[in-house]
DNA sequence: AACTCGGGGGC
DNA sequence: GCCCCAGAGTT
């Protein structure tokens, strides 16, 4: 595992990192919940978007008992904008089984942080070092560039085979004494200096040990295979408003946005259905007189890693409420537009919302 | 092992 | 357009 003796390749990143480390507020401290926190959100988000939300969050909830006593949707539409909600659904129901199991106290070691739902490899050795400076090495996207480069090694980072030869590099670099700032260290070289277009080669401390630079491979390094192409989606959302208030449902499971609220929605696969049969579905599922569908007009595109959306948006004002039965069916509800404020959504939905509504 | 889960920003 | 970002959960 971990070797006790620094090496040249950790010295040199941890006397980078001296000097070029950016001040974060997560580095300021060492609360589990405050680092935990932090690395929920930065979980495949850049720290400049990240950062925000982090503020947000531990002013809203400074301590995980705060966390653990708020309404899901009050956690949701804070997280609202950041993206792979299942970190906010996680992050609460962590912060309620840290609370009601733990007594408020976070596990303080790599093996029982990975028992935590939300907290997988790279997120407890992240913990496990910066709070508790356990020496297990961390390895997030920007630790296998910098070990595929200067190593180089040739592994699919893309694959789940190549985690545990860049797991052993890893660990084999960490130094006991500094497995916190080591960790910080080559992850913040690794988004500054060694980044994967136009690396910073000609004035890198590394320069002299890189494999990749020494062999014209800072391009080719690290191997990575493309990802499946993403699908076309085409949805009709539905803006049902009688009075002043307006349609909506909160999104159930096995989609995207679960737990976001959005409107009525027909999915066809083509930007430009049929209307009539557009206009037969709603009226059959909203169990009312056929009306005519007319779009907003503009299609609002919406890209996301594995689909392309374009959207399109028809005002239907109700002079009467829908039968009980048909809201319940459905799952829509009648919400103020104050109230629509407050809920997560979409950030599709509140654009749509915020040209029209807010 | 493959798939899916967002949204933003650099080039 | 394409790439990637302090990855994790499900199947």
């Amino acid at each position: 595992m971990a070797t006790s003796t620094p090496t040249f390749f950790s010295n040199t990143l941890i006397e980078w990192y001296h000097r070029h480390q950016r001040s974060l507020p997560w580095r300021e401290t060492t609360d589990p919940y405050a680092i935990w926190l932090s690395e929920i959100i930065l979980q495949q988000t850049r720290v400049r978007q990240g950062l925000p939300y982090y503020l947000k969050f531990m002013e809203r909830f400074p301590t995980v008992h705060d966390l653990a006593n708020a309404p899901e949707d009050e956690v949701l539409r804070l997280w609202q904008g950041l993206g792979y909600y299942s970190r906010a659904r996680n992050l609460h129901h962590t912060a309620k089984q840290v609370v009601a199991e733990f007594g408020g106290q976070f596990p303080d070691n790599y093996h029982n942080l990975l028992q935590l739902k939300g907290v997988g490899s790279y997120t407890a050795a992240a913990i496990a070092s910066f709070a508790y400076r356990e020496p297990v090495a961390v390895l997030d996207g920007n630790v296998y560039r910098v070990l595929a480069r200067v190593f180089g090694r040739h592994e699919n980072i893309a694959a789940p085979s190549s985690k545990k030869v860049f797991e052993e590099i890893a660990n084999h670099q960490i130094p006991v004494d500094h497995p916190d700032t080591y960790n910080q260290a080559i992850m913040e070289f690794g988004a500054i200096q060694c980044t994967p277009v136009n690396p910073d080669c000609l004035f890198c401390p590394l320069q002299q040990e890189c494999f990749a630079f020494q062999n014209g491979l800072v391009n080719v390094l690290p191997v990575k295979e493309k990802a499946k192409s993403s699908r076309h989606r085409f949805l009709h959302y539905l803006v049902l408003q009688h009075e002043n208030r307006l349609y909506l449902r909160k999104r159930p499971g096995n989609d995207i946005w679960q737990g976001l609220y959005d409107f009525f929605t027909v999915e066809t696969d083509t930007l430009h259905p049929n209307p009539k049969r557009l206009q037969e579905e709603v009226s059959a599922a909203l169990n009312i007189p056929t009306v005519a569908l007319t779009s907003t007009g503009k299609v609002y595109k919406h890209i996301l890693t594995h689909q392309k959306i374009s959207a399109q948006f028809y005002l239907i004002s109700l002079p009467f409420r829908l039968r009980e039965e048909t809201e319940e069916s459905i799952g829509i509800q009648l919400y103020t537009i104050d109230k629509i404020e407050e809920l997560p959504k979409p950030i599709l939905i509140h654009s749509f919302l915020n040209e029209h509504f807010f």
